[in-house]
DNA sequence: AAAGCAAATGTTAGCGCTGTCATACAAAAA
DNA sequence: TTTTTGTATGACAGCGCTAACATTTGCTTT
């Protein structure tokens, strides 16, 4: 184990005022042009002459110059920050597409910043309100639920912004999901076909995944199948609570038929839960996921879930908003990337 | 499906310079006061006399006030924000303590920016100046390598950091981690004291995935294991890629003893390749895992595995940063969680 | 009643940058 | 040669806010 008293770094000497920091006066000092010139050299370096580029990052380089975007955002009135509202930045059904979200942004010269709205204390008003004061030039929600002052704040903020994971027919700009109501028919008529005759439902406490389980059980309801069994688990979803909920379901007399489960971390849970108990899976007990995630083709057995594409709604949000920010017309406000029901070995 | 044109948003007319945003004078003149006050009643509301706080904070209600950090953060030179650097924000291990570390933050007055270094195709370097340039008051690494360029980017800005997830002698700044060798060594330790007599590997392509691997062999060399097979898995670990190597390692000859994953969703694919061909886990094969996330404890058999207090790296880190801001001393610069090894039915 | 003091509020001057317009200068056109 | 055009650069003001200091107000103290 190490000293841990080696050299001890000096102190944060409370520099506020000072006036020692380096700023984009000093580099063009020291490059013998004038402010603005640095400035162009760094952001339109195509409208500065080849030698006076080259004295500058020459300047840049020697003092180790890091612009300050603070004052840049204020002065140009583009933050060039792109806002992301998520659920979860824990949860890999968000986190990854947000992933290729930030990597497209970042590309294009923008740095994504994240708000979690999954902690039930903060109401989504205040986490929206804390975002716009970074002046984001855009904004990405995941749902289409907001209270009336929410989105009073957002439209007032007169930013673009793309409502995502769902549909409505009045987005508050661009909305880019998929509908859960079909999703739950579509999963009826697939229990249906397959002729289970006993459903059980292990479904994450949020309001889109209820809506699923609803628009399931209609169908199901008009088709004859009353042997249902639903539970409903706490809301970030995880391996323990699809084992919480299998087991619910199974000491209530659930033997043999299929569970539909909100999420794929739900359905890996019941997949565990089911072979502990040496249940053979599909023969006895079928499982369906929901989501499909990059590990539902690879459990075993390989999990049947429904599809989102959700490398596409990150794509096509990015697409829009930057399109809308940088003044390009939009073709559609309205865009549904629909599903498919992927059938793997465990139906 | 609904008709996409409703009505349509009005185009974002091109606002910039105009006058019409409402800012602190704008809010001032409402309620009858200068802009600092309002300043005040919103930083250092027991600045201002309860009646006055009154009137500002009706003005900032009716109008509907924001305010804008871009501009606070430049006049005070404090920007509230927090940059965290992570391999991938795709990956739970690291999300999961992102997240509390925000929440904590976000219940000071901070907001966490996240970047994501697990592009191999941008340098550490080139992410921290676009984050030094947003001049967060404070930084949290993942790691303690970074090149000398980077350290010299880092000790300029002069600002509280963090590294994490490994222990150097000399630290940046401070750095709170665990020792991987020390891990290499103890796992080693176990499976001898098991009685395993072969031994795998399955092993992100990751400098301390491969430090850990590397300890174990040197003991497990030392007390004349020879049976060894390794193998190593591209950087961001998968259940996918865990059965990929897993089917490698048994493809070549492995029939039993133990396998060694440097993550748990390496194991969990392990897991699943084993259950697939029907071999009895842990009586012929066992597998140990290392992290100790959340479903570690949940899956089908439950997970051996080294836990690391992940939950406190993040906890330690946002004190240490916080008390480091907000000028406290603090008590020490390394600071070692430590790590233990859980045994559950895998082994 | 004068002096002293703390609390509340205001004035001023930037923070570091970029938009806008002005200017300088060279090359092309007349 | 003079005029026109375009390119490169600069001066200046101001983005919206807060630190620092200044002033005012209403008290308590002597």
């Amino acid at each position: 184990m190490p000293e841990p008293e080696q050299k001890l770094k000096k102190p944060f000497e409370t520099e506020k005022r000072s006036g020692d920091s380096i700023t984009l006066d000093v580099v063009a000092r020291i490059a013998g042009v004038s402010a603005i010139t640095v400035s162009r050299a760094i952001n339109k370096p195509d409208k500065v002459a080849p030698a006076t580029l080259m004295k500058v990052q020459d300047a840049i380089a020697k003092t180790g110059y890091v612009p300050n975007l603070l004052a840049g955002g204020l002065a140009s009135r583009s933050s060039k920050l792109i806002a992301a509202i998520v659920p979860s930045i824990a949860n890999l059904v968000y986190s990854s597409t947000i992933r290729l979200f930030s990597n497209f942004f970042r590309k294009a010269g923008y740095q994504v910043i994240l708000g979690d709205s999954g902690y039930p204390e903060i109401l989504e008003e205040e986490l929206v309100r804390t975002i716009l004061s970074r002046r984001p030039d855009g904004i990405l929600l995941t749902g289409v639920d907001h209270s009336p002052s929410c989105r009073n704040l957002l439209l007032a903020a007169n930013i673009p912004i793309v409502e995502t994971w769902d549909l409505t027919p009045s987005p508050l700009d661009i909305v880019i999901g998929f509908n859960h109501t079909a999703i739950g028919h579509e999963v009826a008529k697939f229990i249906l076909k397959k002729g289970y005759k006993k459903v059980g439902f292990v479904t994450g406490n949020d309001s889109r995944a209820l809506l699923r389980q609803r628009a399931t059980l209609e169908v199901l309801g008009q088709n004859g199948i009353s042997s249902i069994y639903p539970t409903t688990v706490p809301a970030p979803t995880s391996l323990e609570l699809g084992r919480v909920g299998a087991k619910q379901i199974l000491e209530e007399g659930f033997d043999r038929g299929v569970i539909f489960c909100s999420s794929d971390t739900l359905a890996q849970g019941v997949l565990a839960e089911i072979q502990s108990r040496h249940i053979p899976i599909p023969e006895e007990i079928a499982v369906i996921g929901f989501g499909d995630q990059l590990f539902a083709a690879f459990t075993y057995p390989a999990l049947t879930t429904v599809r989102i594409d959700r490398e596409r709604i990150g794509q096509e949000a990015a697409d829009a908003l930057l399109d809308r920010i940088q003044g390009r017309p939009i073709a559609n406000r309205i865009i549904d990337i629909g599903f498919s029901i992927v059938e793997r070995e465990s139906t």
